[in-house]
DNA sequence: TGGCTATTTGGCAATATAGCCAAATAGCCA
DNA sequence: TGGCTATTTGGCTATATTGCCAAATAGCCA
């Protein structure tokens, strides 16, 4: 792979792998609807404190979230929007793959 | 977080985490141009066939993927083509990160 | 069948990620 | 200032991922 393919490819690695845990993905879906602070966020998840604020800097590192301090909590948004655009990509994966399933199973019970 | 929102958000991440490596996003990209078999990609990544052969088996794991013998040769095509408009948005992403660097280092240079 | 090419699998070591606790930091308000 | 709440950071262990080598598997063709 040339090098800067690779550096291209590396660079866009770093957003996706962002994404890519439960709590983020979350976190990703709750901030699409409206701004949030950690405390917020910690007690929807329901893990520690320290957990919640790592993965905001996962996702405040990739640029995918902004935050903004206001009094005494930091608030956080969703920088791009079109990030849940992919989620709708990931779901039609997901049902392109269930669909997949059912025609297996239903291949099965015919020939029992 | 209740249970079946974590189900969602775990089924989700499969799907994520599989295209969460450079050498994955690479053969995804390469694939939704047209279907390689397992030579041609591990001849353009430039790693062991061992390797590819495991990237692909994770991509195909996360239904992303459909591979079909063919001769010799076993041939792997994109199932999903809409995952391509997924990389567009992680491209906003990265020229969103980019202005906004800009936007400080400009800033930086005006207070010099 | 035997040799060849293509691909997958098993095993192992190096590295990265996740989540908890404890401690540090920062701002509010009495 | 001191106590309180909100958040981040450091440190640690457990777990997952990666990539290589070697070996196994599968299909082609002479």
């Amino acid at each position: 792979m040339k090098s800067h393919v690779k550096t291209r490819h590396e660079a866009r690695t770093k957003i996706i792998k962002a994404m890519a845990h439960p709590s983020r993905l979350f976190i990703i879906e709750e901030l699409s609807k409206r701004e949030c602070c950690v405390n917020e966020l910690t007690a929807m998840i329901g893990a520690d404190t320290s957990t919640v604020s790592k993965h905001l800097s996962v996702l405040k590192n990739a640029g995918l979230v902004a935050d903004e301090k206001r009094g005494n909590s930091i608030f956080y948004t969703l920088r791009c929007p079109c990030i849940m655009d992919f989620v709708t990509c990931v779901e039609d994966v997901l049902s392109t793959n269930a669909k997949e399933q059912t025609k297996i199973m239903r291949c099965c019970k015919t020939r029992k």
